[in-house]
DNA sequence: ATATTTTTGATGCACGTGCCTCAAAACTAT
DNA sequence: ATAGTTTTGAGGCACGTGCATCAAAAATAT
């Protein structure tokens, strides 16, 4: 014998319609009786554009204009079917509608090329993203684009069409032609999302994490761990260009100098992804600093500079603060190469990115706009 | 003039049937047209069923048997589609399935009646977890156990109907009679899945923190934080009964005896959610250990034990370390009442057995279940 | 060879929404 | 009042899958 799936049929043996019309009608009984109405809405009846329709007292195709915000509706007729839709809690069923309109989402991360671990791992994390998400119907590609060449990415963006790509996450610094150019694409109808590097003109959608309070963190690790009360603190950067990193300095700064007043930040080394400069820098502020008591490299590549730095000293006695989980930071954390490492989470930053950018082309107002990337602390003991 | 939104219905008019058609061609076809092929694979076209009767040779009835394993199919065909699945990198559309069969999902979190602050942030999160997942069509809902009476939690979860209950999400001590109600559960078609306790039996299944690597980390913070090289460590629990307790109890000494050798852990001191008993243990550990360098309350509640501590002495000089994120602990951290929190993400808990609840049901090889939940820092400056 | 059983195919409705067309009704301007 | 315009309704197909029924074909047993 062959058992219905759903509840309420096998209750009942009511085709669907008919249970619809008694919940609605329930639901619109100002007294509500309990007991009733509440089983039956805990078995997960919604009411549909139809139960609107009848309502609102109009018919399923005004109530779709309304919905689809289509012209050629009265306003009075529009607040008709606003009114229904509150009352009853309508909310689309959204797998339904994408059905109807064959809507995938194609997404793409717009991400500077370059060799940097942390770009790879997030590269990869967006491919098993992907896999993760085929199921809701999301593709997701990476795009590589010239992270110091705003005319380019700005012509990058000029090139995306509404009707292939449904949303881009751009990691890229803040400038007056990438704002433009976001602007103009969300004009033309693709959802934008700064991406780990944020734009101060688009605060209320971005993900990435508090560059403040990932700075400061890493300062607390550092004046914390350290048993000396004085000394000097190495910071090196591949740039400070960008405000990612200045905003981390300016977090680390006030921390350090709050909290651990006996020790002196020496100013940024910065490398430009330079090694024999990295080396110059380095041996240089070793040389006129013997009271090194702790390194913090804050840009997310921390391999090259922290290689240096090993095979130029001992460095047991040193607090080594870095950024980003790397397979290189991981390794260096197992043995003791590194203290503590402040992190993102790359996995978190995709899946936030695709979901955001999956609400914002749903026009939903996202709950999960709230979710924020956490400053993680990576010790020995919680890789 | 209206433009239909579907890309290619755009670009060439013609009906998906067509196109699929001519893609699934294209992929069936050993030498693929790079450029073409993928040019369409790229818009996002997928197989579906009748495509799969197609390419196998048999009518859409026989894929469906397949598909949802109904037998009256011989062998070979069964295989023939399992072939075409292949070729085609056939993957059912979940969303129109859970349409057609007006497939809901109802999760029930089945949680220990108490007044822990963690608990209550958990319920929090599992209500806006319910808002978030509502477009997905998940409905999440919370019952209360009794944690320490296995024969109750075994009942009630007898009383869960399949028809009405999607899965459970169980949060309760191992024991013979939960585990055996967990298999009658699955046996009926519910899924189960250990919420934060774990349960042994099954543990590909379940979601929670590495309690081992969470002790641990405590130590890493608590012997690091602390200047002098000798003293001894106050640790508190609620109770030493559950394997969570011990687990951490075991790597936080495996930690504290490896690298802080000078530091001593004293046993552990066991509330049992009593005040009273609480204050007695604590005023006599106090008194009995005059070099007390730090505290490690280990249970989920910090707030009696340490309260009581703060009334009891002038802790200033001592390290002092909790776990998870509440109201108070997140308080005590920004007033330096506490130096460091060992968490896991409440919200990332809830989110992760939605999302594998939902994995099991659909009957996927749930990619996501790999997803594990971070061992969390927290510290003043990354609340 | 015939009767019986097993396996397959053909066909159709349902799910909830999008989007189309055509006609009817309700307004507005003359 | 009439013609024109705007607003609404009725109806239907589509999306991809689940599930049902009934008949046809194929395999098996007698």
């Amino acid at each position: 014998m062959h058992v219905p799936q759903n509840y309420l049929y096998s209750l009942t043996g009511l085709p669907k319609t008919a249970l619809n019309d008694a919940v609605v009608a329930m639901q619109r009984s100002d007294k509500m009786v309990e007991s009733a109405a509440m089983n039956v809405r805990d078995v997960m009846l919604r009411p549909t554009t139809k139960d609107l329709a009848k309502a609102a007292g109009v018919s399923r195709a005004t109530v779709d204009r309304v919905l689809n915000g289509r012209d050629g509706v009265k306003k009075h007729t529009v607040d008709r079917v606003n009114a229904a839709i509150q009352e009853l809690g309508f909310t689309r069923n959204i797998q339904a509608a994408n059905l109807a309109r064959s809507q995938r989402y194609r997404f793409v991360f717009a991400l500077p090329r370059s060799g940097d671990q942390f770009l790879s791992e997030i590269i990869r994390h967006i491919s098993e993203a992907s896999e993760t998400f085929a199921a809701d119907l999301v593709w997701c590609e990476v795009k590589h684009i010239d992270e110091n060449d705003p005319h380019s990415i700005s012509a990058f963006l000029a090139t995306l069409d509404p009707a292939e790509t449904t949303g881009v996450a751009i990691m890229a610094p803040e400038s007056p032609q990438v704002r433009d150019a976001i602007f103009r694409l969300q004009e033309r109808g693709v959802a934008a999302l700064p991406f780990i590097s944020d734009q101060s003109s688009m605060e209320e959608h971005w993900v990435g994490t508090n560059h403040h309070a990932a700075g400061a963190t890493a300062a607390t690790l550092l004046g914390r761990f350290c048993d000396a009360k004085e000394g000097s603190v190495l910071v090196i950067s591949e740039s400070m260009r960008s405000r990612d990193s200045l905003e981390r300095r300016i977090g680390f700064d006030a921390e350090m100098n709050q909290r651990f007043p006996g020790l002196r930040a020496l100013p940024s080394l910065e490398t430009y992804g330079d090694e024999e400069r990295a080396e110059r820098v380095v041996h240089s502020a070793v040389a006129n600093n013997p009271d090194l008591i702790g390194v913090y490299v804050l840009s997310s590549e921390a391999r090259v500079p922290l290689t240096i730095l090993y095979d130029t000293m001992n460095t047991d006695h040193l607090i080594k603060i870095a950024h980003e989980r790397t397979p290189f930071t991981e390794d260096a954390l197992r043995e003791g190469r590194l203290d503590g490492v402040i992190a993102q989470d790359p996995g978190h930053l995709v899946r936030s990115a695709v979901r955001k950018l999956k609400a914002i082309t749903d026009k939903r107002t996202a709950k999960g706009s709230q979710e924020r990337i956490r400053v993680e602390v990576l010790l020995r003991t919680n890789i």
